[in-house]
DNA sequence: CCTACCGATCGGTAGG
DNA sequence: CCTACCGATCGGTAGG
């Protein structure tokens, strides 16, 4: 009797798991469970098979299933804002930065497809609140965009906002989907983008 | 015990629903439950539910619940191209053509979205042959863009399709999502659509 | 097209 | 962090 209780509390008293870090191990499964069937097809049961521990496992480090999902958008919008935060510097000049922030777009959505996944609902999620006070990101095309064209009234600005959103949004969809490799054969993507981007940008106001 | 059978007999051979078609009002029950869960989220009990059947029925008309799904999607892809066939014969010009068939392709994604889900396999679905021999649609846009530039290199006229491509569907996706009304403010979204497929074509192959 | 079920799976909890 | 379960739900089937 006292040995079993013993055990349990030196147990408790080591490391929380046996890998390290059951919390990121959970996270980890997930991304992985999400890229492979979806957000709604991701399964805590499935998680804590991959991670070797029992289903009462996970309510240690989250109190639902819901609160795991939370905790990786979050990640992904910290993880998301940083790297438009880089290409906005890495763009020198104006049109550089918008540039820039398209590439670095599309390759976020096609390297952490699990986070961007969670982070806009796409696969059957919720969208909780996926643009409010996370999209600093969003803040910085904006920005570059207004320097592109100082002069241009708001509306055409914002235009030009949305529609290098809508590209770029729609562009890392359809790759992640496998649509444009089914049907225009694209040799190299990120180059494709950059002339498409570089496409929109020309132009520029071409209304009043 | 003559009774009973009698009354299974004549009921056979009576309408096989008593809304008149079964099918049909299974396909709607599902494209409405569809548009609120999304596709991972759609149920065939929820669909019997609201069909006021047994969850027997439904394998009268459809072997399982992703021939359901099969069904929406063939449907879907109907719908889809000759929607775009409509735009494209409403164009006049090569370039009210691409136009025409972007917003053909906005609208449809917005007024169909159940339909669109399926089709793309948004929601987590699998994208059984989303673009393989469905793909009319598409060719139309392939067409109206190689009338606009007929001197062009295949290469550029690549570009273009995909760059048109790539905003339709970002900016479908964006709306359906909620994601443009709740950072951009937009008074009509067609009229900006048509403003920014302009943009896109005004400047036709610029490089080389 | 219905009743009555199965087998499987899921999120979550009790108690240790 | 585990064992042992619950309650609920799902896709699907037998038999009529």
């Amino acid at each position: 009797m006292m040995r079993a209780i013993d055990e349990l509390q030196s147990l408790r008293e080591k490391r929380p798991y046996h890998h390290g870090d059951l919390r990121a191990a959970l996270v980890a499964a997930a991304l992985l469970l999400i890229d492979q069937r979806g957000v709604k097809g991701f399964t805590l049961k499935d998680a804590v098979r991959i991670a070797g521990v029992s289903t009462a496992a996970p309510y240690r480090h989250f109190a639902d299933k819901e609160a795991l999902l939370r905790s990786i958008q979050k990640e992904g919008f910290v993880l998301f804002n940083a790297a438009l935060a880089d290409a906005y510097e890495k763009g020198v000049t104006p049109r550089a930065k918008v540039l820039e922030l398209g590439v670095a777009y599309v390759r976020f959505a096609l390297e952490h497809s699990a986070h961007f996944r969670v982070m806009f609902g796409i696969g059957g999620g919720e969208m909780t609140g996926p643009l409010g006070t996370n999209a600093n990101g969003f803040l910085l095309l904006v920005a570059a965009v207004a320097a592109l064209h100082p002069d241009a009234p708001g509306e055409v600005k914002n235009g030009l906002v949305l529609a290098c959103w809508s590209v770029v949004h729609g562009f890392a969809l359809l790759q992640m989907d496998g649509a444009i490799a089914a049907t225009v054969g694209v040799h190299d993507p990120e180059e494709q983008l950059r002339r498409i981007l570089d496409l929109m940008i020309a132009t520029g106001s071409h209304e009043s």
